[in-house]
DNA sequence: GTAACAATATACGGCACCGTATATTAGGAA
DNA sequence: TTCCTAATATACGGTGCCGTATATTGTTAC
């Protein structure tokens, strides 16, 4: 058997580094076969189609981003809070995950199917919140909103773009995620504040 | 003069529609020739080339997406909360705007120019945003980072993909928003809380 | 060393798109 | 009507990509 010089595992990986970049679009079977430094002649004996790389590239996405964080996680317990922010960091900081997250997120937009495996994965995430947020607050629908505003706020600090004039983005991101976990949950419903309109 | 058929504007707003199903790499000449039902001869005539309509497709939404907005909120005042609520809605509820809204915000990560354009929305946005808390909140980093919150709500809840179980997304965003808006803030800092880990 | 075969290179036809050059056509002006 | 001209159609060459067919190469088993 002629050695392989190429294997299937590094037309993934070099697809997902591309989908990182640029987008699924950008993710092009001679473009990956130049930045391999081959030709795109050993592709199709690993892939049917461009198709079959973009579903093997989800596949390999899937287990990274949900089976390997939540065991990390769960294996290295510790406080409720600092199980949050390290299962946040093991995704939402990771310079090789983060990209493909963002790429993915936005895929699903346009591609059911890809909306279908995001889903998935976003459940078993939010999962896990739950059940972390769940050690401090009570209240189910309160856990629940904390757990959509704390994703929303890993997600949508990647996308947008506003200055925050003399802070940094990094210290009031920080305030938001105290404002989430670091302050009791109010025991009573939302009361009248002194408003000046 | 022969009458023109498809002036540049219809260009734009098929290029803003596109832009909006499939993102920036979907935008082709050829492509809103078809769905204009003409050719690409006239294109030519009224952009140098495909990314001078890019360009021009920028102009239209900052100014849609900033000035009007933002010009709209003010002039039918109201409540701040409402006035919140309803900067939210012009943007991120507009079945136009919002896939638009987007679908700049995925391109801008790969494209600095369009990042530096997004900038200057995202801070006029948020300048109004921080005046409208500063209605009912005091505290200038707590004002931040309720305004941070409130935005990576608004554009996050489009990237998650997560089930809420019985509650639906609307709900939970709902309770979200009461948070963020309706509780008074705290007057000193965080406190300890009654943990069970 | 050689045969066999897996991995890769090369070559191909097809398609979609770019931007240009040139022809056609449909008002408005004379 | 008959020009004139702007808007559009048509035609072209070039590029990048797809997937297939076929040739080449380098290991491994013998």
């Amino acid at each position: 058997m002629a050695a392989t010089r190429t294997p299937r595992d590094r037309w993934i990986e070099e697809g997902l580094l591309v989908l990182a970049e640029g987008g699924p679009d950008a993710v092009r079977v001679e473009v990956l076969a130049k930045r391999l430094g081959v030709t795109k002649g050993g592709f199709y004996g690993f892939f049917d189609d461009r198709d079959a790389l973009l579903r093997a590239m989800l596949d390999v996405w899937e287990r990274e981003s949900t089976d390997e964080v939540i065991a990390r996680v769960q294996r290295e317990g510790g406080d409720p809070r600092s199980q949050i922010q390290r299962a946040g960091m093991l995704t939402f900081s990771s310079s090789r995950l983060l990209p493909i997250d963002l790429a993915i997120r936005t895929w699903a937009r346009h591609d059911e199917a890809v909306a279908e495996r995001l889903r998935a994965v976003d459940n078993r995430r939010m999962a896990l919140l739950r059940q972390l947020i769940g050690a401090f607050c009570t209240d189910p629908e309160e856990i629940e909103a904390r757990a959509l505003l704390a994703s929303c706020l890993a997600i949508g600090v990647h996308f947008l773009a506003a200055d925050h004039e003399q802070r940094t983005r990094g210290d009031v991101a920080q305030h938001a995620v105290d404002l989430l976990f670091d302050r009791p949950p109010r025991p009573t419903a939302a009361e009248t504040v002194a408003r000046k309109p």
